[in-house]
DNA sequence: ACCGATAACTTTGCAACGCTTAGATTGAGA
DNA sequence: TCTCAATCTAAGCGTTGCAAAGTTATCGGT
């Protein structure tokens, strides 16, 4: 990878890795083009051989999340066979990597990114809704089809509003107290599953 | 107000509105302290004078906009007696309101402030939510209590979820195709009023 | 009516930022 | 080997948030 001093090699990569980094330590961190750069060891104006524009490495990154997203929430409902206790496993997964990676939660919804304007990214987001979207379909298939689409939807909207929600701090202590994931997971399965008759 | 052509009288409050107005022609905007201050007609630094950082500025904005949020809900709550249809009001005045104010929406929950720096904010956000739960709780009187907590945090999820994905354009369009408002609010009433039961 | 104290505002200036341009360096393919 | 495109550096522009120091108006006490 390193193939000289002048040359980096893989900038890009190093790039998101580093604004991953820093969003880690610091969720709610402005990234600075010019910081990671330092940070990596590279001149200031560097990364815009890869990144045209700040809102395109912003971007990037979001797509990293959606793609993490959709593969973190697939390994987990993969893990179990009954219908209910995958719908379950997709809202743990969904709401432990809200939690995980608060910054990187951030920029995927956050970043004011025009999904006209990125198409992969739009792509990308649309593929992690529709493991849920398809789950969903499953739990309800002798509904007919357009009530299942209504509820992915709102499985998908009570998920992501309990992960926003909890990851930005947004909710009083005594609604947070004593909150772990899978009691969580439940209250939003519970609204979902019980749909099913 | 107008006290002379020096002192501008009510410098804070129109730097607030010209934020709003500034979010409402461009929802997605970065607001700028020396571009309002421009606009209103007075220095790049007279600003500080009433907002010690763009932080502050910014949190005052969406202080403002949960005391609004707030008044609202409550509003539209208020014009019908029956529990369940005030509780479909309310989700759809918290829709409209996401609608209606995309830009101050943005900036109420994605400023990345601090609420532990800020506890008018918080104080704030939670009286708007408070609206929500005490309907919830009426819903609910039959239920343990703990359940009814719950459920309240349950109905904001799926209400802010709902909002924060349409008004980001965060879903494919055969979701968001003739999606009216109250087709939405019925959607999320129906998960939260059938849990009565 | 005067007069200091104070708040509100201007001017000046700094450091950091995104981004552009022009030029240097390198590696890969013809 | 030569060429050229990709990658990086260097220099610089305009904008931004913010601090410091000075100016102007307003207000309360005498």
């Amino acid at each position: 990878m390193e193939k000289s001093a002048y040359h980096h090699g893989d900038l890009r990569s190093a790039l998101l890795d580093a604004a991953e980094d820093e969003l880690q330590a610091d969720p709610r961190c402005s990234l600075s083009i010019r910081a990671l750069a330092s940070k990596i060891g590279v001149s200031a104006t560097a990364p815009h051989a890869h990144f045209k524009t700040k809102a395109d490495l912003l971007t990037a990154l979001a797509i990293r999340g959606f793609e993490r997203l959709r593969d973190e929430t697939i390994r987990k409902s993969a893990e179990t066979a009954d219908i209910d206790q995958r719908f379950i496993a997709l809202a743990e997964a969904y709401l432990e990597f809200s939690k995980a990676h608060p910054g990187l939660y951030r920029v995927m919804f956050l970043t004011g990114a025009d999904f006209d304007a990125y198409p992969d990214l739009r792509r990308a987001s649309l593929e992690s809704f529709g493991v849920l979207q398809d789950t969903v379909r499953e739990l309800q298939l002798s509904a007919p089809l357009d009530h299942a689409q209504d509820l992915a939807f709102a499985a998908w909207a009570v998920v992501h509003g309990i992960a926003s929600l909890l990851s930005e701090d947004r909710v009083s202590p005594e609604v947070a107290r004593s909150r772990e994931i899978p009691d969580l997971a439940r209250i939003a399965a519970r609204l979902i599953v019980s749909q099913k008759l």
